[in-house]
RNA sequence: GCGGGCGUGGCGAAAUUGGCAGACGCACUAGACUUAGGAUCUAGCGCCGCAAGGCAUGGGGGUUCAAGUCCCUCCGCCCGCACCA
């Protein structure tokens, strides 16, 4: 019978949704394991090869883990709120929800085709209210809770009020900042009218509102967090990003930076990827100074990691928006500080961050270097950020590369401070050397004098330890309409004015509430039109049932839903919890996370935050959500193109374009002569002037009419991208080709050998490039356990590789060879006979391999031990069930159609699945040989082979090798001087 | 500049963690069967050499009986961050 994987992938999803056979429960006389996706974006382009990559990977891990005696939680579904559906909704009106309902139909089944075996009844969709309902709630635990520093943990915000209501806020608090707000005493809270206390409230809230700066992106209408922000152009899109000053929901995120950071410590994920997130945090130690500044008002802080070079700092820079810049400017240096605040206002990021100019300015004040009383005058610069820090630094040319250049440029003074001669080679970050110039740090090392200054800083009250992060607090507004809506309403309050005035506090007459729980969801009503409006308010400020409501108008970011989905799995239709305490106690938390690497800074991060504070407030079991982390490559395509030469309809060969690029070729003519044909090309009138198109002319009419061959028409080559399916081993359909585009229908096509070769490229697989590979398409042809197979036979499962559609063959070869290991022309050819020694060995060396090879995730080798093991049966034209059958168990993973069909097959158990059965065990005895080869070294090369039997002692095998021919030729001695024992084996003689 | 990863045939890649380098597959070559082959089977396939043998894991050096693997150094590639004080 032959190998017909179509009738056999039906049978077998019929067979496998008839016995729920991938249902799974909590069942707690088995271990758990939860093996999870990355969930996909539901787009409406579908999947391509690439996007299977992980999902095949996990899928075999699951079914691996499974058969291990696990009861394993693999499930799956949609990230669904997102700017594409909504972008498509502004240009067509259709609304989002159909659009990605459309789009969750083509995935699912385009995966059902794979082969999945992932628990459906236990999908997701983040824009489902069901779902949603429970992301608004965990936003309000958000909101109303607080971050206790002293106990290190997230609390309910009751906990923070009677605190002010016991003791008040004063200076006494660690966590009180006069910066935030001005000290009161419980008596001053109880007086507080509601909105007053509210205000407060916000500055120690997780959710919170505030003006910040956000990046803002004119052309999405809407504001973005820092890791959708690529190069200063929105990730989605590539808009260009401003910064715009906004009340905005935020999320108090870096109150976790260290516990963030920590957990890295703890969890199994990639060093690049941790290295990524430390990146971001960005965590740095230092110390806060302040600088006293003659005639002003205010101290001016910095921020420094180098306080041991205080003697050092020569001058001050400010960013140009730094707080007290207008202060800071005298009468006399007005003028010039604002031109050149007006430069600086003039450039963008990206421009700032391109050319790294050395601009600046002075600010015409001083400060007063606090030991030894030298006036140091205050610059301002660009590469001082405002973000950063105190937005101000003491500049120590002398130990500063950027303080260096800058003082170089204006002439400042520059005073050594380090004595780096005896360490030679280190570098700034090596923090090595020896203080000079510097009173009473000198002749210290710099790690003691940094411990020293701290010290006098201190006792000095001007200064202190401080550690600074790069990490901000995360944007959680949007103004768009395809989102969650916020639980969160405003009650109207007439007063105004606080006893407190809070920066620009003043605009807010209302004060954001938090919903009651049992008023979830919110649901996300109808509006007519999904446009931002343009002044900075969402689509939802339209509805007038809505913002009669007083309803929070913004909707969350699209790393909202994908922040705790994971939890929903666990238990996905509870209507009391985001996930019942039973169901969350069994899972815990995610084993095995696959997903790409792009989320390393955002939804994996965000996802950690969120589950510590689920932590914290009691609703986790673990602190972190993701054990261990895999993340899969990418397929990139291979892009077919073609060579057109500029302004003209001829296409060249690749072979042409070649000799021409690589070769002494550089007159078109020859070019011409040697693929003998004639080429349309443009001439000049002589005055450097094209003046003839691209035209077919034999070369000796056109030399006759005075037309030069120009060198640079055959340089002047652009490479376009054509649909792939066009070419079959890099040779072009040319009538395909042609009828594609009206434009090509005339072509011009200039071939080598009788044929158009194109060139290729490696690049992302995308619809604009004309390379995607459908899974579909590939299923068709070779089937299902062929596609997953490849896959994973293309290299290991973290590297990135281009799909390669010709290595396939080998793939499905290796399914129908071992398809007739069961199956000849006959019919069934397994019997019950008992196996050979020889046989065993395979199997058992093949079912060692691959439980290792799943378990270390190497499924790229894992398939290579069955193309082995099958290669050998094979030649042992083995037909033995007991040999079969396991190794059949082992594969069903890796290729589940055709195991589960072979499973149910004549001779085999006619009963349940192979997928429930129990992966088989190697025995180590069948591994080991009494006589075995084992090669010989002499001098540390293998000169001889011996065969040497496991009953033999040391003497013994002494005898065999010494008894070799090879032996006495390469030693030239009767007595080598010394054997080398490896695992009590004699493997090398020395001379 | 800083951090992480990597460099092995024509190609994708293996290599028990220091122990027969190139498994497995693609491509290629030859042969068999065939009306045919984008089917199947057999054999070959790093380089030099008729062979014995020698040389080979980016280059150079070192440790070791033994190095793709460890150490030093140089070169090249990929990824992330980047005026972070």
């Amino acid at each position: 019978m032959e190998y017909k994987f179509t009738d056999i992938e039906k049978n077998c999803k019929d067979f496998w949704k008839k016995e729920n056979i991938y249902k799974v429960d909590i069942d707690t006389t088995k271990p758990k394991f939860y093996v999870l996706d990355m969930f996909p974006y539901p787009s409406g382009a579908g999947l391509h090869v690439g996007h299977p990559l992980g999902y095949v990977a996990s899928d075999i891990y699951a079914r691996y883990k499974r058969l291990k005696g696990f009861n394993v939680l693999h499930p799956m579904g949609y990230d669904a709120f997102g700017l594409p559906a909504e972008q498509y909704a502004i240009e067509t009106g259709t609304h989002p929800a159909i659009t990605t309902d459309t789009a969750i139909k083509r995935y699912r089944e385009q995966m059902d085709k794979i082969g999945f075996s992932f628990d459906w009844s236990r999908e997701v969709k983040t824009c489902d209210p069901n779902y949603y309902k429970w992301t608004q709630w965990i936003f309000l635990k958000l909101f109303n809770s607080w971050y206790n520093r002293e106990k290190n943990k997230a609390e309910p915000i009751e906990t923070l009020i009677s605190g002010f209501e016991t003791y008040g806020c004063t200076t006494g608090w660690k966590q009180f900042d006069p910066q935030l707000h001005p000290e009161f005493s419980a008596e001053d809270w109880k007086s507080f009218s509601k909105k007053q206390q509210e205000r407060i409230l916000q500055f120690y809230r997780l959710a919170y509102r505030s003006y910040t700066e956000v990046n803002w992106c004119e052309a999405l209408g809407c504001v973005l967090a820092n890791d959708e922000v690529k190069d200063g152009k929105s990730e989605r899109g590539g808009y260009p990003v401003t910064r715009k000053r906004m009340r905005q929901w935020s999320l108090r995120i870096t109150e976790y930076a260290d516990r963030l950071l920590d957990g890295l410590n703890t969890i199994d994920w990639s060093e690049s990827l941790k290295d990524q997130q430390r990146n971001w945090i960005g965590r740095s130690e230092g110390a806060l100074l302040q600088f006293h500044v003659p005639g002003a008002e205010f101290l001016l802080e910095v921020f420094t990691t180098r306080i041991d070079t205080l003697f050092g700092a020569t001058f001050l820079v400010v960013a140009p928006e730094h707080e007290y810049m207008q202060q800071l400017i005298t009468d006399e240096q007005r003028p010039a500080m604002e031109e050149y605040l007006a430069y600086v206002g003039s450039r963008s990021d990206i421009e700032r961050q391109q050319e790294k100019a050395v601009t600046g300015c002075f600010t015409g004040s001083y400060a007063e270097h606090p030991f030894t009383g030298i006036k140091i005058p205050i610059w301002t610069a660009e590469y001082v950020l405002a973000g950063y820090g105190t937005g101000a630094i003491m500049a120590v040319p002398a130990d500063d590369e950027r303080d260096r250049k800058f003082a170089e440029k204006f002439g400042l003074t520059v005073i050594e401070i380090i004595d780096k001669t005896m360490y030679e080679g280190a570098t700034i970050e090596d923090k090595l050397g020896k203080m000079i110039n510097s009173d009473f740090l000198n002749g210290m090392e710099v790690k003691d004098a940094i411990e020293e200054m701290i010290k006098r800083v201190e006792e000095m009250n001007i200064g202190k330890r401080q550690v600074n992060y790069k990490l901000r607090d995360a944007s959680y507004s949007r103004q768009r309409y395809w989102g969650e809506p916020f639980p969160i309403k405003y009650e109207v309050q007439g007063d105004t004015d606080s006893p407190f005035v809070i920066e620009d506090d003043q605009d807010e007459a209302d004060i954001p509430v938090g919903l009651d729980e049992s008023q979830l969801p919110v649901e996300l009503p109808q509006v007519e039109s999904y446009k931002p409006s343009g002044d900075g308010r969402s689509p939802l400020a339209t509805n007038a049932d809505w913002v009669a409501k007083n309803l929070e108008t913004d909707t969350m970011p699209g790393y909202a839903g994908s922040s705790w989905y994971y939890f929903r799995y666990m238990d996905p239709q509870n209507n009391t919890a985001f996930a019942g305490k039973e169901a969350v106690d069994y899972w815990q938390n995610v084993d095995v996370y696959f997903g790409g690497s792009e989320h390393a800074v955002g939804h994996l991060l965000y996802s950690r935050f969120w589950h510590k504070v689920l932590f914290d407030l009691g609703y986790a079991p673990t602190e972190e959500p993701f054990k261990k982390l895999v993340n899969q490559g990418m397929i990139q395509g291979v892009s077919s193109v073609v060579y057109r030469v500029n302004g003209t309809k001829i296409f060249l060969s690749k072979g042409i374009i070649d000799k021409v690029l690589n070769s002494t070729i550089y007159n078109i003519s020859e070019v011409v002569d040697q693929v003998n044909l004639q080429l349309g090309y443009q001439a000049f009138d002589g005055q450097g002037n094209t003046t003839v198109a691209a035209a077919k002319v034999p070369m000796e009419e056109a030399a006759a009419a005075g037309m030069t061959l120009l060198n640079h028409t055959i340089k002047n080559i652009s490479a376009l991208n054509i649909d792939i399916s066009f070419v079959s081993n890099d040779e072009l359909d040319i009538n395909e080709f042609r009828r594609w585009r009206n434009d090509y229908a005339d072509a011009e096509l200039v071939l080598d050998n009788g044929k158009y070769i194109c060139g290729s490229a490696v690049e992302k697989m995308s619809k604009s490039k004309y390379n995607v590979v459908n899974p579909d398409d590939v299923i068709a042809q070779y089937g299902a356990d062929c596609f997953r197979m490849f896959e994973m036979f293309l290299g290991p499962i973290e590297q990135s590789k281009p799909w390669d559609d010709k290595g396939i063959s080998g793939v499905s070869n290796f399914l129908k060879r071992f398809w007739r290991l069961f199956y000849d022309d006959k019919g069934w050819r397994v019997t019950e006979e008992a196996a050979t020694p020889a046989e065993l060995k395979v199997l058992h060396k093949t079912l060692k391999k691959i439980g290792e090879d799943i378990e270390k995730l190497n499924l790229n080798t894992s398939v290579s031990a069955f193309m082995i093991a099958t290669n050998e049966l094979t030649a042992l034209k083995t037909n033995k069930r007991a040999v079969l059958e396991p190794l059949l168990i082992a594969l069903a993973p890796f290729a589940p159609f055709a195991t589960e069909w072979l499973w149910g097959e004549n001779g085999f158990k006619n009963q349940g699945s192979i997928h429930q059965t129990a992966f088989p065990q190697f025995d180590e005895k069948y591994l080991t040989e009494s006589e075995f080869d084992y090669p010989v070294s002499i001098n540390g090369k293998v000169r001889a082979q011996v065969k040497l039997s496991l009953d033999m002692d040391a003497q013994e095998v002494e005898k065999h090798i010494l008894g070799l021919e090879q032996v006495t030729r390469w030693t030239n001695s009767a007595t080598p001087k010394k054997f080398v024992f490896v695992k009590g084996r004699i493997i090398n003689v020395v001379v």
